[in-house]
DNA sequence: TTTTTTTATTTGCGCTTTGCAACTAAATTA
DNA sequence: TAATTTAGTTGCAAAGCGCAAATAAAAAAA
């Protein structure tokens, strides 16, 4: 029998396709997918700074400063000196930048739909609730991830 | 409140912060994130092809043909020529290709039970059984996308 | 059977992305 | 005021990528 190990692994691999055909199909010309997680994350949060975003997205700060000139040479994306720190660059959506993660949405809205579409109504609700604790488990987890990390049998 | 769309980025996008810190901390030196994912890939199937495992990975052949090369100058993986089709190379795992999979499962398993280990035994079986819809509904899903490419309303 | 087409895989090549090291500038600490 | 830390930026070299073209084997057409 297959492993929960080996669910998540294969339902991540197929998911992240999914994402990856959407800035192919429906905003390749516009933004990469690592652009689109940035925009996704800018929006989530308010008007993060840059680390806070780099950090999220487990993206190298450097790459990320490189990517977020390039949002913001298409206009996707602006940045403003934080008043209360003048090194920090807060981030923020333009207009056309929402636009941009608007017609994403869509579109995954549609696959998401798409996959949803076969199950019973008691089925989606328990996958949903289900996507809420994986959540909230995996933050908390994360977040321990630190002070326990000797604590780790990893690999030899 | 969340859309589901949201709760599945977001967690696909922690669960492969996950993994790549996997491949760093647990195997960095042996294999990228991309062949670990093959290797996975290739002890799942049994002894797959070049194509089918590129094409489930979505990654382009000429790329994976290289990592291939790279897996098998590593000692991780073999290749045979299939006896219906001289033209095909059926992959296969080495002993050492085997330990270091290995490695990666315990790992990642133990990443998983932390995971897991702030929910209820109900919890668990919920979200378990969950995750197995969600694999066949992906599956599903990624099965009818051809016929009905022009029928999504993507973006425009 | 011979020719043409299709299929599986590999290489050449240029382009993009990446991460490290080193740098600037602003804050914080000593 | 000097030294340290923090946020972000660049130079650079390496890695990864996908397209186009090549090879080699099978399948289809002639």
């Amino acid at each position: 029998m297959e492993s929960v190990r080996e669910k998540l692994q294969i339902f991540v691999r197929r998911f992240g396709l999914l994402s990856a055909s959407c800035c192919d199909e429906c905003c390749g010309e516009q933004v990469s997918m690592v652009q689109s997680h940035i925009l996704f994350e800018i929006r989530r949060v308010g008007n993060p700074s840059m680390q806070r975003v780099a950090e999220e997205l487990g993206i190298d700060v450097t790459t990320f400063s490189r990517q977020v000139k390039s949002l913001e040479s298409k206009a996707l994306v602006v940045r403003r000196v934080s008043p209360e720190d003048r090194r920090v660059s807060l981030l923020g959506l333009t207009d056309a930048g929402e636009r941009v993660l608007a017609q994403i949405d869509r579109y995954m809205a549609d696959k998401v739909e798409q996959i949803f579409s076969c199950m019973t109504p008691f089925e989606r609700e328990t996958v949903i609730r289900s996507l809420g604790l994986l959540n909230d488990a995996v933050s908390r987890a994360g977040c321990r991830c630190e002070p326990q990390e000797e604590k780790i049998a990893c690999c030899k």
